[in-house]
DNA sequence: CTCATGTGAGACATTCATGTCTCACCACAC
DNA sequence: GTGTGGTGAGACATGAATGTCTCACATGAG
């Protein structure tokens, strides 16, 4: 693995537990000088933009792949299509979370109108499918898609702080996430 | 009000919207000089320890009144009343996160030790009172009961977003987390 | 061997938030 | 009027993170 992936993969591991991590942290993470560091990226900047535009990549792609046809407006009415796009898709988002844990809150992310630009256009393509899921009965549709849209994005978080402080395992975690965006917590 | 409390109020608010604020932001925020503000906080520690002590005040003061009774490990097993207990729980942090927020996410709070060891007892008694949904059928027991704490957690920091950018109506929200927490999204 | 490349270590300057201090001002009580 | 307390504005110092630069070293290709 080249340096500069080396440099990228460790720094998304150290941010999911130390967001506030400085340059110096994230070159001792990667286990490289700090002066290597700024040899491939000009600044902080451009490191967490590389991983923010990263894990839009893997949004993206997620998108783009989720239940093999992939998720948008133009979905399928088929109900049990629907439901089987849902649970790839949640599936799919927590192994994201995983590794992009991070870039849910990162501070500076959600600052770089860059990156909100296209987070935006991302939840609104996965919003739209919600809303497809609600026509074909699939969701309620006595709340509004936007809604449910927040609640997966807040589950996620969820989860990564779980896992992060161990109070569940990694394992299975999925299905957890799936069930309870599905049917909530009641009995 | 006094200026100390105008300062804390203003914090509040202006940290929910941008979370690395500086002192030079929060005392512009606060309609105070600079210098006021580390006339009535030492430093920025200080600022956002207060502000910390006090949403875990909430927080507290929530678990111990919520349902009229309050909620702990000792709680009935009449489940229409933990039903109603859990209603009230909702609605009362949906309104409290609209004043603290930020707390959720907050970077420092998060690494602060004092207020990460008040958080985790009282995490742990909201726990154990969501254990005692589950022995009563209130809550569905195929789950770990820490991780319906985490997803309350999770729908809390949604409910924030979703309110910041606008996208739900104040009014009615509590009534969205709390369907949400008991049925999920399925139809 | 020789050279080119990439790296580690460290010195250095810069920037920014922070914290401290002084001084003038204003409102208010006396 | 006079004094007092709280404030605003700004100067100043400090510390941490950042960004730049140089030099020595290791590795591998030729």
């Amino acid at each position: 693995m080249s340096t500069r992936e080396a440099i990228l993969t460790a720094a998304q591991r150290h941010l999911t537990r130390h967001p506030a991590a400085s340059m110096a942290d994230l070159a001792a993470a990667a286990g490289v000088g700090r002066a290597t560091v700024h040899r491939h990226f000009a600044g902080r900047d451009e490191l967490l933009g590389e991983l923010g535009a990263r894990s839009l990549d893997r949004w993206e792609h997620t998108l783009d792949h989720a239940g093999g046809t992939g998720v948008g407006p133009a979905a399928t009415a088929d109900a049990e299509q629907l439901r089987a796009c849902l649970d790839d898709l949640m599936t799919r988002y927590v192994a994201d979370s995983d590794d992009f844990g991070f870039a849910l809150t990162d501070t500076f992310l959600l600052g770089s109108a860059e990156h909100s630009a296209r987070a935006q256009a991302l939840f609104e393509r996965e919003v739209a499918f919600y809303e497809a899921a609600q026509r074909a009965g699939v969701l309620r549709d006595d709340v509004p898609a936007v809604w449910i849209g927040h609640a997966v994005y807040g589950l996620l978080v969820a989860a990564r702080e779980a896992l992060r402080l161990g109070d569940v395992p990694r394992r299975g975690l999925d299905r957890l996430v799936l069930t309870t965006v599905l049917q909530g917590g009641a009995a």
